[in-house]
DNA sequence: CGACGTTTTGAACAAGGTCAAGTCGTGTGG
DNA sequence: CCACACGACTTGACCTTGTTCAAAACGTCG
C-alpha cells in the first residue's frame, strides 16, 4: 500500500475542484483572494491521524482530495465513527480550540486550510462565508440525524446496504451526472472501519457482504471493488424509501 | 393527565425567559423589535402532533416551554428519536420547506414562532441570527454525534445511564447553579419515548432502570421521579469520562 | 517463498428482543 | 365509594441476532 507521497496541490482558488461545493462557494473573487492569502495545503497519507480528539487546533479546513474520518473513541477502546469526510467537507469548528473527535485520513488525502484566528475574524465580516458554513452544518446534521436511525434501529444487513448505498450515491455525484446503469466503485473503508461506523464487529460486517452477494444484490471484484447491478434493489435491502428521502 | 389547556404566553422578548439561550440571543434591541413584530406564539398539549415529516412548514420557532421530541419513522413502523428539544432549541429549517421530522409535544409546549419567509429574508441581513443560529446548530451536531456512540457501541444499561445523565445534566442547568448535592428530577418521557431514544425496546429499558434501582445507582418515587444520589457513579455507569467531555 | 495485514468462516455464547402475563395508579361510571 | 377499565409499567420464559474466540484463506510486499 505504499504510494507516492501525496503531492501538495498548488491551486488557485479559481479553479479549485470543489469551489462549488466547498465553504467558500458563495465567496465573490474579492472575498476569495482574500482567502487565498490566509489559505495553504497540508498532505496526509493513507492511516496518518490529522488531529486527536482533545487536541488544539490551529486551523479549519476542507477536504480538496481523499477521504478522511472523524471517530469518538471510549476509554475501553470501543469506538464509533461519527462522521466521513469527503471532497468538500469542512473540519474543525469556528470558536472552539480543541478537536472533539479523532480525524484521521483513510486514503492519501489533501486540505485547505485556513488559520484559525483569521478564518473567524474574516467570518464575523463576510456572510457568504458564515451563511455556507450554516448551510452546510445543516445538512450535516441531517446526515447524522439519518445515521440515527440506521445505528438505533436497523438489522446488520440494513446497516450495510445503507452504508453502500450512501457511498454510492456520493461516489455517482462526484463523477457528475446520473448514469443510471449499474453503479460501480471502490470502498474506501476496511471492514474495520465499516464496522465502526455501523456499530458492528468487523466479522459480522464481513458475514453480511458475502450474504448481499451470496444474494445478488452486489457484485465483488477482490474484496474493495463494489457493484451494484439494481440500486432500487438495494435501496429495499437498507429499508429506505426507494424515493431516498429527498427534500428541497 | 388532564390538565387546564397551555395557555399562550404572552411574553415581551425583553423579559422572555429564554432570551439568552435562544436564536435570538445576540439580537440587539433594535434587530428584537424587528422580531417582535413578525412573532406569535403557538401552543400544543402533551402528545399532540406538532408537524409530521415531509409536512410542508411555514414556520420556525423556538421552544419556549415544555418538552418535544424529534423522530423518524421507517415504513414498517420501527421509529427512532433524532432528537430532543427543550426550551430554547429551534425547530425548522431555513431554506427547506418541508420537515424531515415528526416533531411532537411530550409535554405541554409554547413555541414561539415566526413565518419562515420574513425570517429568513431577516436572517439575511442580520448576521446576529446567523452567527447565533450556526453556533446551535453545531452545538446541535455535536450532541447528534455524541449520541451515534450511544447507540452504536454502548450496553443497553450505559444507554439508560447516558440518558439519565443528559436529562438530569440538561434539568440542572435550568435551574441554574450546580447544588452538587443529589439531583433530583422528574423524567419527562415514557418507557417507550426513551427507547425509541435509545434504539432498545421499552421492555429492555424498563428492566434496565429496575437493575440501575436495584444497584442503587438511582432511587425512583413512582415510576417517574428520579433522585441520583451520585452522580460520578451514574457517568461511570454510563462509561463517560468522569469529565463529561467539558469542551470550550 | 514467507510474513503480515485483511478478510472470511465456523462454533459457542450472550445481550437484547419477542411474546405473554401480570401489576400499579388514576380516572370514570355505576 | 367501590368496581373496573385503561394506559403505563414490570417481570418472566424463550428465542434471535449479533458477538466472541479461534482458525484458516487470501493478497501484497519484501
Amino acid at each position: 500500500m505504499l504510494k507516492d507521497k501525496p503531492v501538495i496541490a498548488p491551486h488557485e482558488c479559481v479553479d479549485c475542484p470543489i469551489r462549488h461545493r466547498a465553504v467558500c462557494a458563495r465567496c465573490d473573487v474579492n472575498e476569495l483572494e482574500e482567502l487565498e492569502a490566509i489559505k495553504y495545503y497540508r498532505s496526509y497519507e493513507a492511516g496518518q491521524t490529522v488531529i486527536w480528539s482533545g487536541d488544539r487546533m490551529d486551523f479549519v479546513g476542507t477536504v480538496v482530495s481523499g477521504i478522511g474520518t472523524l471517530t469518538q473513541t471510549m476509554e475501553d477502546g470501543r469506538t464509533q465513527m461519527v462522521g466521513l469526510l469527503l471532497p468538500s467537507d469542512f473540519v474543525g469548528r469556528p470558536g472552539r480550540d480543541g478537536s472533539a473527535y479523532d480525524v484521521v485520513a483513510t486514503t492519501d488525502l489533501v486540505m485547505c486550510c485556513f488559520r484559525k484566528r483569521p478564518f473567524e475574524q474574516m467570518m464575523e465580516r463576510t456572510p457568504h462565508l458564515s451563511q455556507r458554513l450554516l448551510e452546510m452544518t445543516l445538512d450535516e446534521l441531517d446526515a447524522a440525524r439519518e445515521w440515527m436511525l440506521v445505528l438505533g434501529r436497523k438489522t446488520a444487513r440494513e446497516k450495510i446496504a445503507s452504508l453502500l448505498s450512501i457511498v454510492a450515491r456520493r461516489d455517482a455525484s462526484l463523477k457528475l451526472g446520473v448514469p443510471d446503469g449499474p453503479l460501480v466503485f471502490d470502498l474506501p473503508l476496511t471492514r474495520e472501519a465499516m464496522a465502526d461506523y455501523l456499530g458492528l464487529t468487523l466479522e459480522t460486517v464481513s458475514r453480511q457482504i458475502s450474504a448481499l452477494k451470496r444474494d445478488g444484490v452486489i457484485h465483488l471484484e477482490g474484496k474493495r471493488h463494489v457493484t451494484i447491478p439494481d440500486f432500487t434493489r438495494l435501496m429495499e435491502e437498507a429499508g429506505d424509501d426507494s424515493d431516498g428521502g429527498m427534500l428541497v
